[in-house]
DNA sequence: GCCTGAATAT
DNA sequence: AATATTCAGG
């Protein structure tokens, strides 16, 4: 049963991959060679080149994962059974004529090799995209830093494979990803340049500013920023947004807004995380979209001028900036419901006190306070906290009422945040593609 | 003696 | 470019 096998791979072998021929030249033999023959016999074939050969097959075919039979999770054969199918042929054919030196020495010596199975390359394998990405997985199971090959290895329990393959496919991987200045690379992952990445996905923060018998509220898209090597550049960035975070807590008004339909997205929310998570940080967006390149969300076309006017001033934070949508639900009822834990906000009709603004030169409050671009810049890092400097951005038609416009009907929040948190994917990650992000010390 | 990762080879 | 192998050092 065995030998059959074997017997059809010599064949194969044979019809495949050497050239019979009567002609000696060399010419003839390049041409052979060149056209993925791994050896070349001259007729009449004697029998001891055939025995060279047999050997050679049969010794391989112990290593040969042609030969193999495939379990559930034996990644090497499935890999190296689909290698032999498709388009690695070519390599393939390098690969045998690599070994077709090896081979012709074998022919010519048959006996000694035998003692030489130990030093026997294994087969070259591919990774197939689904074991990379188990690969990856198990990767960032152990975490980046622990990660070495045996406890790989021992995390992904993949048969056939050795310690080696994981050692060289972890050093490929890690090659690749300071080359290119990404962590392993994560689909939902954007390089943001010097080994820090943003994870695409957005969560919501709120912000919620008072003024005059009116409060406001900002929706912050906010995203968290994956660290892959590059450790001070992103302790620095780190640094940043946590002062900015600092702000934030100074008017005590950033929250995780989230809507019912992303209960999972209220963690996280505008602070440094600790290293155990592997070095995650929240970031918020992010206007450069609109400043580089013009593009803006997809709000809708009555209000993408007066929004790309706020935006288009943004002052860049941390070298990025903030995209905060100004939001005002049109009425109370709207947004109190929306903002648990606050229910004294916007309760009054007469002035309440004002909010207590401390207010650098941080960008959130420019935009925040900004009407866009017309008047009202605000004083240079002052504290806000006398004037009405918001009536300007209050009676901003821009600001009110634009829940229903902006999702086209319901004026149902979720329906909005819904469509405002998946724009990213909806815009097929535009938002993040123009790749100026610039992090560079 | 094992494990790792850098260097080197293929 | 991707994978394998080697090797020095922990």
């Amino acid at each position: 049963m065995i030998k059959t096998c074997l017997f059809t791979m010599w064949v194969t072998h044979l019809l495949q991959e050497e050239v019979l021929s009567a002609s000696d030249e060399t010419e003839t033999v390049m041409k052979g060679i060149n056209h993925g023959a791994c050896d070349y016999l001259v007729k009449p074939v004697r029998l001891e080149q055939l025995r060279g050969i047999w050997t050679h097959v049969v010794r391989n075919s112990k290593t040969d994962p042609r030969n193999s039979i495939i379990t559930g999770n034996d990644y090497a054969d499935q890999n190296l059974q689909s290698l032999n199918g498709d388009k690695n042929e070519k390599d393939g054919a390098n690969h045998n004529r690599k070994h077709s030196k090896k081979k012709k020495k074998d022919v010519d010596g048959a006996n000694e090799d035998k003692e030489n199975t130990t030093t026997q390359k294994r087969q070259r394998f591919q990774w197939p995209s689904e074991l990379h990405h188990k690969f990856v997985e198990a990767v960032y199971q152990i975490g980046m830093d622990k990660s070495a090959p045996k406890k790989i290895l021992e995390v992904m329990n993949v048969n056939g494979l050795s310690r080696e393959n994981f050692a060289s496919h972890l050093q490929s991987v890690q090659l690749m990803s300071s080359q290119r200045n990404l962590g392993i690379p994560r689909q939902d992952m954007e390089p943001l340049g010097h080994g820090v990445n943003l994870l695409k996905a957005p969560m919501l923060a709120y912000c919620v500013v008072r003024f005059w018998g009116q409060a406001k509220v900002f929706l912050l898209k906010t995203y968290q920023m994956i660290q892959s090597s590059s450790a001070d550049l992103f302790n620095q960035v780190a640094r940043e947004a946590h002062q900015f975070a600092g702000h934030c807590n100074s008017i005590n008004s950033w929250k995780a807004a989230v809507s019912s339909r992303f209960p999972d997205l209220s963690h996280n929310v505008g602070m440094p995380k600790g290293p155990s998570q592997g070095n995650i940080i929240n970031i918020n967006q992010l206007s450069r979209l609109a400043a580089s390149s013009g593009h803006i969300p997809n709000f809708g076309n009555v209000y993408q001028n007066q929004i790309a006017g706020i935006i288009g001033k943004t002052t860049p934070m941390i070298g990025f900036s903030e995209q905060v949508v100004p939001f005002n639900f049109g009425s109370n009822t709207h947004y109190t419901t929306m903002l648990i834990g606050n229910s004294d906000l916007g309760s009054s009709s007469t002035r309440p006190a004002l909010p207590d603004l401390q207010i650098d030169n941080s960008v959130m409050p420019n935009q925040m306070l900004n009407d866009g671009g017309t008047s009202g810049n605000l004083p240079e890092g002052g504290t806000i906290n006398q004037q009405p400097v918001g009536d300007q951005v209050i009676n901003n038609e821009f600001l009110v009422g634009t829940s229903e416009k902006q999702n086209g009907a319901s004026g149902d929040l979720d329906e909005f945040l819904a469509d405002w948190i998946n724009e990213d994917y909806i815009n097929n990650g535009d938002a993040f593609n123009s790749g100026d992000w610039d992090f560079a010390p």
